[in-house]
DNA sequence: GGACTGTCTCGACGTCTGTCGAATCAGACG
DNA sequence: CGTCTGATTCGACAGACGTCGAGACAGTCC
């Protein structure tokens, strides 16, 4: 249940494009500052931002002309917390 | 960099089995524990084995007849500090 | 309405991945 | 040494994945 999240940031290209996404100052991001950080076309990001779409662990949304990206903290918690197994056991 | 280890969980079944090997009491677990969990052939499973260990995840060792898996704590927290991106910021 | 920009969808192509059966390697035990 | 069991490697195959180009859709601006 959580390993397709896992298989979404198992990509470098979706992983980096996580960061930028979580890391944005306003908390949001849009897909015009994405693009050109790589050496892909727009349709490969945009492919990208959709698998990490229905991993949840980002959302979407169109304000106009540009579509914004924002990072969804609750899933990302999950995830870490899976992996902090055992920590002095 | 930490791309691949991801991508080495990003399977459901290898997720299951580091679940499995970090959760030992022992901290270790022989493969003839993991194999029968599974709905999956010997050679499958060996298979999934060693992606985990080539992503850093886990660490082999032959005793005898049978060999070992142990989780690699410091990996798992490089990991779930990635995913613990600006809480309140 | 028409043209332009930004983003997404579609179809295609080569590569990688998960699975298996068969064969091989590693140790233990007569 | 021969055989038996546990684990891995090898070879093969269907299906999924990453990438691109071309085209479609959404909104803005004149």
């Amino acid at each position: 249940m959580l390993a397709p999240a896992f298989k979404a940031l198992g990509d470098p290209v979706r992983l980096q494009l996580l960061s930028m996404i979580a890391s944005a100052e306003s908390g949001e991001i849009c897909v015009c500052d994405l693009t050109p950080a790589f050496d892909l076309t727009g349709p490969t990001i945009s492919h990208h931002l959709r698998t990490l779409r229905e991993a949840g662990l980002v959302d979407a949304e169109r304000r106009g002309t540009w579509v914004y990206y924002r990072a969804r903290p609750a899933i990302l918690r999950q995830l870490a917390a899976l992996l902090t197994v055992a920590p002095a056991a």
